[in-house]
RNA sequence: UCCCCGAUAGCUCAAUGGUAGAGCGAGCGGCUGUUAACCGCUAGGUUCCAGGUUCGAGUCCUGGUCGGGGAGCCA
């Protein structure tokens, strides 16, 4: 039953050079293809599509899932060829189902498109050489009522109206194969991690602390909303301003609840003002210091009013922390990490990527090697407006917002450095202390020969995409590290146990976060976030 | 949040202010080891909502709702 599964057929094309070669001179790790030998049943005894492609000729199975399409054949006395699919590969199996089926007039010859079924037969090859099943029985499970109707027609959607039948799109060629690519991807992401050592830390989803400080926070309160308790405003407690950066304004109120009165959070449920986290990387810094190599990978919440294609209110982010180590060991880690990420996906899910190739990004797995082959070039943030400069200057390049030390660098300023001048990817190194977070390691005066102060950041950015990667090293020192957060007006009582960190023990250390979508889009080739998750979450987009 | 664009059959889209159309999909029939099938016939509409202008509004005006793209923020 070994030869020829489905996996190791449709994939050779596509991961020529791939499997067991090292990547980039990185020992190559265990990317296996998924395709398991002998070809596996599934649990419940029946076959699966994926194993049925791959069964030799004369094989006796039963495979259950949804009709694609069905057509009909007056030739040999009549017979239907349906096209199965039940989401184990891209490819759905043909069976014919002759007109001498008990039930061929009256069921199988009225299937529409997702009908579920079961079929029982034998495998034997089409005239043009793959698999398929010669039907013995055809059981209707589930019909669809009212075909003309039903929102998945055998013809292509837009991707905006599957978004409005996001509990049916997932049965579509495209969706079907983000799913697989989102499972192998997830997979692959914890393997590296567990191949070197890392060990997998579940951050809390609820965080009381107001402090994270990476944007607006959904709040989490199970208080009346129409009968609040108050406090008279005793104006020990946060600030107004200090609320509202850190609250969760527009969406809800800063906890004032009129003059000279607040919104008594000592009676919520955790005894204070609770949100849902921004970020794991706070409380997994506290993991790191005690078992040296860790990551977190979770769903991230952000009420930020922002609608656009690269932006969820709901979003899973990978942030991995290492201790005893500098940005340099940081940048080296999320470098194998995109590229194992990479391999992996290309190797796994090759029927899939094949179809992105295809049909949704022309040249995507050639863009995906290029990433894989080529060595990311470091590159300090002051070189970088440097070189921004200089070309704006030259007039090979045309920006529409100027480059300017100390700015954050626009994504055309990014896409610019990876694309034009470098043509692979990039690492940002050493951003200005003015723009990053108050956790960044502040780097030595001088440092690059920047104008200014500059902590230890990164940003990955590749081709297409822009920052995939965001990071730093983290401010292991607790005397610099108390004076930028009162430089940045946080609450300094509020930090006590990640100040501790820095008081028993403490050692230089880094991280850096993936946001897990942003990554689907760069694998993909899918040009909207929404496209990549299951059920997205905006603002004003909740449905299901 | 800002700037653009859009909403007409199940879907994708047409329709000078003058009888609501096509392709695909669906149903029926024909042909066919078919596989983006092909050919014929049939059904399918509160033109997003509420006002307004007009003899007459899918079309023009006002307001709203929803959606998309871009920007900002970021992951």
């Amino acid at each position: 039953m070994a030869p020829g599964t489905h996996g190791s057929r449709a994939k050779r094309p596509m991961t020529r050079g791939t499997r067991g070669a090292s990547v980039h001179g990185l020992p190559t790790h265990t990317a296996r293809p998924l395709t398991i030998d002998p070809p596996r049943r599934c649990a419940m005894g029946w076959t699966r599509v994926v194993e049925a492609l791959g069964a030799p000729v004369g094989a006796e199975v039963t495979v259950k899932g949804w009709v694609r399409t069905r057509r009909d054949s007056k030739a040999g006395g009549g017979l239907s060829f349906i096209a199965l699919h039940d989401g184990s590969c891209f490819e759905p199996i043909q069976a014919v189902a002759q007109a001498t089926l008990p039930n061929y007039a009256d069921q199988v010859a009225r299937l529409t498109t997702h009908c579920a079924v079961e079929i029982d037969g034998v495998i034997q090859r089409t005239p043009k050489g793959g698999n398929e099943i010669l039907a013995s029985a055809v059981r209707v499970v589930g019909w669809v009522e009212d075909p003309d109707h039903y929102p998945i027609q055998p013809k292509p959607h837009s991707f905006e109206y599957l978004r409005q039948v996001a509990h049916l799109r997932v049965r579509t060629n495209t969706f079907g194969a983000v799913a697989r690519v989102r499972h192998a991807l997830s997979m692959a992401m914890h393997r590296f991690f567990h191949e070197r050592g890392f060990f997998y830390v579940h951050t809390p989803i609820i965080t009381a602390s107001d402090c994270e400080g990476a944007g607006q926070m959904f709040r989490v309160s199970t208080l009346d909303l129409l009968n609040l308790p108050r406090k008279k405003d005793d104006m020990t407690g946060p600030t107004d301003a200090g609320l509202i950066n850190a609250g969760s304004a527009p969406f809800t109120s800063p906890g004032v609840a009129a003059e000279g009165e607040r919104i008594d959070f000592s009676q919520d449920f955790f005894g204070k003002e609770a949100h849902l986290t921004v970020s794991g990387q706070l409380n997994v810094e506290t993991y790191c210091c005690a078992l040296t190599n860790v990551y977190t990978f979770g769903p991230t919440f952000r009420a930020e009013n922002s609608n656009t294609s690269r932006h969820l209110a709901e979003f899973w982010m990978i942030e991995p922390e290492i201790a005893f180590a500098d940005l340099a060991a940081n940048a080296t880690l999320a470098e194998e990490f995109v590229k194992y990420l990479i391999n992996a996906v290309l190797t796994e899910r090759a029927d899939d990527m094949k179809f992105f190739d295809e049909r949704i990004e022309k040249g995507l797995v050639e863009r995906l090697r290029h990433v894989l082959d080529s060595p990311f070039r470091r590159l300090p943030y002051t070189e970088g407006v440097k070189i921004l400069r200089d070309a704006a200057a030259s007039g090979k390049a045309r920006f529409e917002f100027p480059v300017e030390w100390g700015k954050d660098l626009q994504s055309e300023h990014e896409r610019y450095l990876t694309e034009e001048h470098f043509k692979q990817p990039v690492v940002l190194i050493n951003y200005p202390k003015q723009i990053k977070a108050f956790y960044m390691r502040e780097n030595p005066p001088g440092t690059d020969g920047a104008p200014g102060p500059t902590v230890a950041a990164m940003d990955v950015l590749v081709p297409k995409i822009g920052e995939i990667i965001g990071g730093s090293q983290r401010e292991e020192r607790l005397d610099v590290l108390d004076v930028r957060i009162a430089e940045m007006g946080l609450p300094l009582q509020e930090y006590w146990w990640y100040r501790d960190l820095r008081r028993y023990g403490t050692v230089p250390h880094a991280g850096f976060g993936l946001g897990f979508e942003r990554a689907m889009m760069f694998i993909t080739g899918m040009q909207n976030v929404r496209d990549v998750i299951p059920f997205p979450r905006a603002p004003g987009q909740a449905e299901f």
